[in-house]
DNA sequence: GTGTAGTTTGAATCCTACG
DNA sequence: GCGTAGGATTCAAACTACA
């Protein structure tokens, strides 16, 4: 196991199988033109983006202000997004395809932009949760999914990778729809400190994860993500001979996500 | 039975239980502010279909091209979806809630406008289908699903209708989640011509707009529709003792709407 | 009437290599 | 870039034909 974690990276050290440390914006910026065979990303989902809400140790660091201006508050979601799009969009290769997941708070900001940015959408993929958190209230219908969007750089593209005949293996030999069926992450696999408290609040299920890279990467390429967390892609690209480059802010997560490579998972390789 | 058919419509007539004929953009300007509980719309998707589709059987496939599915770009609909958004916006009660249905193709225009003009989403609700049309080609994910939002006028809505505990004995007695299982409309539902061909190149099944109705509309509620197509909104509520308003370009459609209300569907009142 | 086999079809952004 | 030829590609439900 070679897995590199990069303090201060200087845009010349092999990223493959690395995870660097600091702002997605700042160490883009560092990486040359089209490497990358696939890319992840799980932005952020708030809309509040000028105060960041949460620490990695959870504790809030703002209130919401009742007196938020909501169109500002889009407004700077969307600035943000642009911005990361469009400098992800630059380190794809001219056939790599891009996933990004998030909710009804800012998939349509997330998808939106896209489409003003040339990606072309090849599937809406909706995640629905086996056991989702009820509506407490009874107000609303319970909310059970997440949706990904899946996309290459623009409509032209047409040697994308997918994996049709894998992607049918796991649905009882039909091809593979665009609703996946997962249970969120918890058990064995949610990482927890040593006070039961959860190291990251967004960790996403590594069978989903699973199948996002065995869709659509073939072994040995070069996996991005630029929201890394405690980078649950590099474990599922790792796990099938995939290479990866993860980029996260915050240290403290990905002391964790290095734990998780010298640990055997309970979980089972590729549940559905 | 006392439904009406307004070719002529001068703003004073009664439209309880009415489909008026004309561009809803003209027939919603004569409408008075705030009179409607709950709005469902189907607006054009803007597909932007290239090529013709064949199925391996060589068989072609009967795609979605008319004309008022055509768009010169995603800005010409962007405008036009901003423009009826606005003025259903204004025919909304103070607490009515909206529902838009679309595709991967147009739901995050849709719902990025929706935000900006200050609607509150609730939820996104997933149409999953039992039967979609397959990827012929294999080189996406079976495309299985439509997407619903669902929202508020603004952010300090909180007195709308949601029939929790209606909703919770379509669903075993648990509360109602945000995935819908529904088959496509087909059958003895689906409007076709002597010589079989459809009436309506996307008519929707009838459970989905009975659940609709049945979840965030009280008796007697009067429900709008502006591309109302031919009428199932329309015929959902009038099962459900719920009034309507419809706006429709095309006649031929209405006629054919017309023609639901004397017959007898075969299909079950509210089937999962 | 019943049962079985074969046919049709659905909101679709659906190919690839080569000259 | 474009045009064209070659070749691989589908699932569930409703409907029709026929024994």
């Amino acid at each position: 196991m070679n897995i590199k974690k990069i303090k201060k990276f200087n845009g010349k050290t092999d990223i493959a199988n690395s995870i660097i440390v600091g702002d997605c914006f700042v160490e883009m910026k560092k990486i040359k033109d089209e490497i990358f065979d696939m890319v992840f990303a799980d932005p952020p989902y708030n809309m509040q983006l000028q105060n960041e809400l949460y620490r990695p140790n959870k504790t809030k660091v703002d209130a919401v202000d009742d007196a938020w201006d909501q169109f500002d508050s889009f407004d700077a979601y969307d600035k943000f997004t642009k911005k990361w799009l469009m400098e992800v969009k630059r380190l794809m290769k001219k056939n790599a395809t891009i996933w990004v997941i998030g909710s009804y708070h800012n998939i349509f900001r997330v998808g939106n932009i896209m489409q003003d940015l040339g990606f072309w959408i090849l599937n809406d993929v909706h995640w629905i949760k086996s056991n989702p958190m009820p509506n407490f209230k009874g107000v609303r219908f319970t909310n059970a999914t997440e949706t990904l969007i899946w996309a290459v750089k623009d409509k032209k593209v047409k040697n994308y990778t997918f994996n049709y005949e894998e992607m049918k293996k796991y649905n009882r030999n039909k091809q593979m729809r665009n609703d996946w069926y997962f249970g969120i992450c918890n058990g064995s696999e949610r990482l927890r400190d040593n006070n039961g408290q959860k190291i990251h609040s967004t960790q996403k299920p590594l069978p989903l994860l699973e199948r996002v890279i065995l869709a659509s990467t073939k072994e040995s390429d070069l996996v991005f993500d630029p929201f890394a967390g405690t980078c649950t892609t590099a474990v599922a690209a790792y796990r099938h001979q995939r290479k990866f480059t993860m980029i996260e802010k915050e240290e403290f997560y990905i002391d964790w996500a290095l734990k998780r490579f010298n640990k055997n998972f309970q979980t089972p390789l590729f549940k559905n």
